[in-house]
DNA sequence: TGTACATCAGTGAACGCGCGTTCACTGATGTAC
DNA sequence: TGTACATCAGTGAACGCGCGTTCACTGATGTAC
């Protein structure tokens, strides 16, 4: 019985330690949400002691942060693979819902989400960082929908801009629901739903249009 | 300076604490979330202690039960008027929109249920009464919408009864998002992208079928 | 290669705090006669 | 109408608990010479 573990440098211990304590929060959390589970819960999965979170984080709100970039990082490829794909305008909502579906198969995430927003209702510093780490992937949503709407020949009563914070809220309604009663949304309802959604909001795009609008 | 209250029976008296001590703790839940709001706090702004929770309540969650019934007795009537105008469907899904988002102008009702939802994970009990609450909710919507596909003479992909809850949870995300970028989310837009999601599901009524499938 | 010192990831105990819930009690209200 | 007793809405203090955060400390790792 040797040494089990490779020999590493202390920064990268320190590295491998913050990434297991992230990858556990967001299990954690996940599976009971943020408030229910402590920090001394969340460190001794890991067999270390909650004053580790400490030596990594500055605060549960940051490890928090922490665990929504590491999926974020995750999630982002899927996104902008399903978004990217040259189909229909149908075909490509019922990707993206079929992702995001995919991701939060039982709504827990968008929970999650509710339930830290809510929780940390007044740090203003926290909603403003969030903010910071939704807007690229609004902007990324938005230019692949910007992009199928160009091959469908449709536009939209809001820029895209503005339509991808929208379908979002859309999505996540529909996964939040989940939550509730797992048995009456599964996947394909959510990607009916959303794709439902983008139909009614495509218009025809007028003969007399430019492709883009000149500003 | 004599009495300035009528007099009341016992009974009256304490219907009419309870009653003070869900108004209060309703304000007080939609301000500061439900997990941030304590019962003494509650009490205080009636200046009762919170002992007298205990006398009208069993337990925090149930005052949250009383908080939503007395909500949603309250808002029936506003989707039922609302729900039965005869109007066709993009004015009846606009009316229903308006409505909904009139009520909860910031999102924060739509957070709160989610917070609640979230924190009250593992309470069986509590669940079941919240989806006892909701049932009789979806099935006036369910029934509003099964008039007003008749008279625009479209049918849905899915029966009314399916389609009520994932209108509502449509609805949940856009007031949902209201509370994370209340600019970005005014009742219009709202309006508009629930309007969107009902045309898009809807379809022409196929001239063979039935009004009503013969089941 | 070896030694003396510096660094710092993680420890473990304590701090400070607020909460939901319980319970013996009180005094105004209600009831029985 | 008056009296003696019962009820119970609301009190106020205590209970039990868990949490996020802080901090002096440790010992393995890293560095300088």
């Amino acid at each position: 019985m040797q040494e089990l573990r490779p020999r590493l440098t202390r920064d990268e211990r320190k590295a491998q330690t913050r990434e297991r304590l992230v990858k556990t929060a967001h299990a954690m959390f996940l599976q009971r949400g943020y408030h229910a589970t402590s920090l001394e819960e969340i460190a001794a999965e890991l067999d270390l002691t909650k004053g580790s979170v400490y030596a990594n984080f500055a605060s549960k709100t940051d490890l928090f942060l922490a665990v929504f970039d590491r999926r974020t990082a995750a999630r982002r490829r899927g996104y902008g693979q399903a978004g990217s794909l040259p189909l229909g305008l149908e075909d490509w909502a019922r990707g993206l819902a079929r992702v995001m579906a995919g991701d939060d198969p039982d709504g827990r995430w968008a929970g999650l989400l509710g339930e830290v927003w809510a929780v940390t209702a007044g740090d203003a510093a926290f909603r403003a960082a969030l903010l910071d780490r939704v807007g690229p992937l609004h902007a990324q949503i938005a230019d692949a929908l910007e992009q199928a709407a160009l091959r469908a020949g449709v536009v939209f009563p809001y820029p895209a801009a503005e339509m991808a914070p929208i379908g979002g809220a859309v999505l996540r309604g529909l996964l939040l629901q989940r939550l509730l009663d797992p048995q009456r949304m599964p996947a394909d309802v959510v990607e009916a739903a959303f794709a439902g959604f983008i139909r009614g909001m495509a218009c025809p795009r007028p003969p007399h249009s430019p492709e883009r609008e000149d500003r």
